[in-house]
RNA sequence: GGCCCGGUGGUCAAGCGGUUAAGACACCGCCCUUUCACGGCGGUAACACGAGUUCGAUUCUCGUCCGGGUCACCA
């Protein structure tokens, strides 16, 4: 350069009067014990959150957590046309709805918490005009005032020729080499420019880094100018992600795979600025196999129902089966801590950057399922009543009249075979419900009496008939359970299973064929949990007519 | 196209020079059981391919193939 560039520096910011040494002091670093991490999640507020995002998160909150660090949110609203109305709302309605806690940030509508804010871009940009000004200063940077069109032609000639790497930069960067005359008739001319890079990397020089997740990776040296500060002044997510994760006194950059190529631009940008480069881990993305070609493919927020974290909370799962199941992804080892630990908080898991797969995995609905059921069978009566509740207000609420009409007797009902040393686990979410129970209420029971085939109607008829005899809805298990037994032999049963499976052709069947003609008469279904329990519940009349109805 | 990441059963995955190649989900069978579930036992099923290096490669190197990402005044 042929000028002084603190003059330009004042041209370009004449209002900065800040330095960034200001802001070293301002925010300094952390003092935090030694290994403690601070990690950030920063996402963008263009839509709703959805499973790559609380994927991601988690890993930033349990890593802080496991190393007694910091974890905070900020918002990245540096794109104003992809930005939607509530976005913002909608990430933080969508991690609280997880219990998911961050140390530090974004924590509501103009709201924040934390020392090292604003922890929303929009609201920083002092600062990055501080850094831009320094920059321009040392001659890291420079107005360019290209337009779009003439952008394009470059990217079009490069494409069409061979050249190997495309973008601002050697003969391109036309306005690299401006004079200060020149970029000042410009300004005064009311030009737009946004501010460059000015890289000195080289083609055929290397860079290497470590990453957590991956270990080293080589790369060639960004020799791009990039954009710094766009035509409105604002920084773009590279610029922002120095000045940001350096002045929030960042350690560890976690975030997708997507990002790893941009790494050499970040370093470089880093160093310009005179800050230490943060550690990068760079997680795997969460993919599905497409429904079309069976391929393996990101998940992708538009075409995949979901994809988006409301999709759960409509099926009704429970926010932690959700958590459960990404743990599960997350690291392998959780689901051996799980066996150890069967109560504990998920998020007290010794979480571990280190034990992540580099590879993409599957979001799998089945496994998400088993995961959900095992939580959700741990889940104390009144707590599943809640859920069950909270749930159906919102996305059933015939349901919800009916379910929470007798409160106590739907809890009761829910804590069948619940609370015990060996829960049952069949209900994975919540909008299952009300068909897994249909037969407890009169407004979903729809009779229904079809026998097995070993058993004769008749003798379902005759069994029937003599339970009705002696059916008294006040006796205890272990009396209901006899009088079952007692009915077997009259009617060619056995009460005895083994004996019956020894020489089948004795009996009609065993106790278990007679129970089966009882569940069925009184809740239309084979299978259900513990009978006597449903029957004390559904009550005496209810019973009766149900099985009156089948006799006639 | 350039650059980068990845590739162990259907899925998630341990292992990282010598293993009978763990475990979980799903599936199948058996046992337990008044049904179902739970639980227990067992089973089917994998190192993408081709060259090297090595006494020996799932593990290291190279190539091929496949999948993914990225090359914006989007993040």
């Amino acid at each position: 350069m042929n000028y002084d560039c603190n003059m330009l520096a004042d041209l370009l910011f004449p209002h900065i009067t800040g330095t960034v040494a200001e802001l070293e002091e301002k925010y300094p670093e952390r003092k935090l014990k030694d290994g403690a991490r601070v990690t950030r999640f920063a996402p963008s507020p263009t839509g709703y959150l959805h499973i790559g995002g609380l994927f991601g998160a988690l890993v930033d909150v349990l890593t802080a957590k496991a190393t007694n660090g910091i974890s905070y949110l900020r918002i990245e609203d540096t794109d104003k046309k992809r930005e939607i109305d509530d976005g913002v709302s909608a990430i933080i309605n969508g991690f609280d709805s997880f219990g998911i806690e961050f140390d530090e940030g974004v924590t509501g509508f103009n709201r924040e918490k934390g020392d090292y804010g604003p922890y929303t871009q929009s609201k920083r940009s002092e600062i990055y005009q501080t850094v831009a000004k320094e920059l321009v200063k040392k001659g890291l940077a420079y107005p360019c005032f290209c337009t779009a069109e003439e952008l394009s032609a470059i990217r079009e000639e490069q494409e069409k020729g061979d050249a190997l790497i495309w973008g601002y930069f050697g003969k391109w960067a036309k306005c690299r080499d401006l004079s200060f005359e020149e970029i000042e008739k410009n300004i005064k001319a009311g030009k737009p420019y946004v501010l460059r890079f000015r890289s000195d990397g080289q083609e055929d020089k290397r860079i290497f880094f470590d990453d957590i997740i991956r270990g080293k990776i080589e790369m060639p040296e960004n020799i791009i100018d990039e954009v710094l500060l766009k035509s409105d002044g604002i920084p773009t997510y590279h610029f922002a992600h120095a000045c940001d994760d350096h002045f929030m006194r960042t350690t560890h950059v976690i975030r997708g795979e997507e990002w790893i190529s941009s790494v050499p631009k970040h370093i470089a940008l880093f160093k310009a600025c005179g800050f230490r480069v943060p550690k990068y881990a760079h997680t795997p993305q969460v993919m599905k196999i497409d429904e079309d070609d069976g391929t393996k493919r990101k998940l992708s927020k538009r075409k995949d129902p979901e994809a988006a974290v409301s999709y759960f909370a409509e099926e009704g799962f429970p926010k932690e089966s959700l958590i459960e199941y990404l743990l599960t992804l997350l690291n392998s080892n959780f689901e051996d801590w799980r066996r150890a630990n069967p109560r504990e908080d998920a998020f007290s898991f010794p979480f571990n950057l280190k034990k992540m797969s580099p590879s993409g995995c599957l979001f799998d609905l089945v496994k998400l399922n088993d995961v959900s059921k095992n939580t959700v069978s741990v889940m104390d009566a009144d707590t599943v009543y809640g859920y069950i509740a909270d749930w159906s207000k919102k996305y059933d609420e015939d349901f919800f009249k009916v379910f929470t009409a007798d409160p106590k007797r739907s809890r009761d009902i829910v804590n069948i075979d619940r609370e015990s040393p060996k829960p049952r686990k069949d209900i994975a979410k919540w909008s299952e419900v009300k068909e897994y129970f249909a037969y407890m209420f009169e407004e979903y029971y729809t009779p229904s009496f079809e026998l097995p085939e070993n058993i004769a109607n008749e003798d379902a008829k005759a069994i029937l008939q003599k339970y009705a005899e002696v059916y008294d809805e006040n006796d205890d298990k272990d009396v209901w359970f006899s009088k079952i037994k007692d009915l077997c032999e009259p009617l060619g049963f056995t009460p005895n299973v083994k004996e019956y499976k020894k020489n089948p052709e004795l009996f009609k069947g065993h106790v278990g064929d007679v129970s089966t003609v009882i569940r069925l008469a009184v809740t239309g279904r084979k299978n259900t949990p513990d009978l006597c329990s449903i029957m004390k519940l559904l009550g005496k009349d209810t019973v009766k007519s149900r099985i009156d109805n089948i006799i006639v």
